[in-house]
DNA sequence: ATGTAATTTCAGAAATTTCTGAAATTAAAG
DNA sequence: CTTTAATTTCAGAAATTTCTGAAATTACAT
C-alpha cells in the first residue's frame, strides 16, 4: 500500500485530529488508512505504509475494534488477518459519538448523582453549588436521553432531519 | 475557597474529564471550581484552593477566556481580577461546541477541499479513495451546517426541541 | 508433535504535554 | 517618579503518554 500524496495528507491530518479527539496520533491514522483504503489491508501492509511498529499496529487495531470501527476479514489460503474500516460517514460519526458516551459521558454521569445524592450531607457545599450540580446532571441527563432517542431513529429519517437543519425549529416552533 | 468533600469530587473529575477532551487537568479544574464558585473567585484564591501554581493559573484563565468559558469582574478597592464562569449549562455547552469547531472541525474541513481538489491530479488515488474523501467532506459540511442552523435557534426553541427528542422523528417522518 | 507464521505482551525509550518557579513585565498607588 | 501589587512569560523539570523492539504466546500447517 503506497500512499499517494493525497492519502498520505488525508492520513496525517486525521493523526493529528486524532491527538485532539483523544486517542493517539496511530491509532488514528490506522483509522484514517483503512477508511480509505479500497481494499482491506493485513497488519503488516500498515506497518510498511505508516513506518510504525508492528506492536503498535496491533495495539492500534485492538483499539478500534473497541469502538467498533473496523472489522475482520478472512482470505482463502491467507492466515493473517485483513482489516477494513466502517466506511459510511455517519455511521463511523455515531459509532465514535457512542464510543464517548460510553467512556466519558455515562461515568460522568455516575459521578454527578454521586454528588448529588451526597449534597445534603455535606455541610460546607453552599446551596448555589449543589444546586450548579443538579442543573449540570439534569442537563446531562437531558442530552443522553436525546442522544438515546435520536440514536434509535432509521438512518433515512435520521439523514432527513438532519438536512432540515433550522427548518426543524420553525416547523416546530408553531407545535 | 475551601473545598468541600462534593466540590473536591466534582472539580477532580472535571479535571480528569478535562484530559480526555483535549485540555488540561489544570484548564478543567480552574473550569470546575469557578463553575461551582457562588461567587467570582481571584487568581490566588484558586491557587491555594486546587495547589497549583500560580501561572498555571494564569494560563489556564488565558485558556478559559479563548474559549469564552469565563468573565472578569473587578471590586471597588481591589485591583485583581475575580473571575466567575458561565453558570447555565447549556450555554457552556455551545460555547465548548463552537470552540471545538472553530479549532478542530474547520481545518479539517480546509484540508477535505484541499484534497478534493488536488485528487483529480493523483494518479496514484484510486477512485474509491477520492469518492470516500468526498463523502467525507460532504458529511461534515452537512453537520456543520445543520449546527449553524441550530445555533442560531432561540435558546427556549432549542431546549423545546431538545426535550422533544424521538418524537420529532415521529412528527417529521410524515413530512 | 513439531515447526513456522502471525500476533500480542510488556519493559523501557522516546516524545510530548503539562507544570513549576524565577524573572520580567505591566499597571496601579503613593 | 518610585514603590509595590498583580500578572505574564518562559526555560527547564516533572509527569504522562506514546511508541518501539525483543520476547512470549497463540494458532495454524505439515
Amino acid at each position: 500500500m503506497e500512499l499517494s500524496p493525497t492519502m498520505e495528507r488525508f492520513v496525517l491530518h486525521w493523526g493529528e485530529m486524532g491527538t485532539r479527539w483523544g486517542v493517539s496520533r496511530s491509532v488514528a491514522q490506522v483509522h484514517g488508512l483503512l477508511y480509505l483504503s479500497p481494499k482491506p489491508l493485513t497488519a503488516d501492509e500498515i506497518v510498511s505504509t505508516l513506518s510504525i511498529a508492528r506492536s503498535n499496529v496491533s495495539a492500534s487495531i485492538k483499539e478500534l475494534q473497541s469502538w467498533n470501527l473496523i472489522q475482520t476479514h478472512h482470505v482463502m489460503g491467507d492466515r493473517r488477518d485483513h482489516f477494513s474500516a466502517i466506511s459510511d460517514p455517519w455511521e463511523a460519526f455515531m459509532l465514535i459519538v457512542e464510543g464517548r458516551k460510553q467512556r466519558e459521558i455515562d461515568p460522568t454521569l455516575t459521578t454527578l448523582r454521586q454528588c448529588v445524592e451526597a449534597s445534603p450531607d455535606d455541610k460546607g457545599l453552599s446551596k448555589e453549588s449543589a444546586k450548579r450540580i443538579e442543573e449540570t446532571l439534569e442537563f446531562l441527563e437531558l442530552l443522553t436521553s436525546w442522544y438515546e432517542d435520536v440514536r434509535r431513529v432509521p438512518r433515512p429519517l435520521q439523514l432527513k432531519i438532519l438536512k432540515l437543519g433550522g427548518k426543524v425549529a420553525k416547523l416546530l416552533g408553531k407545535a
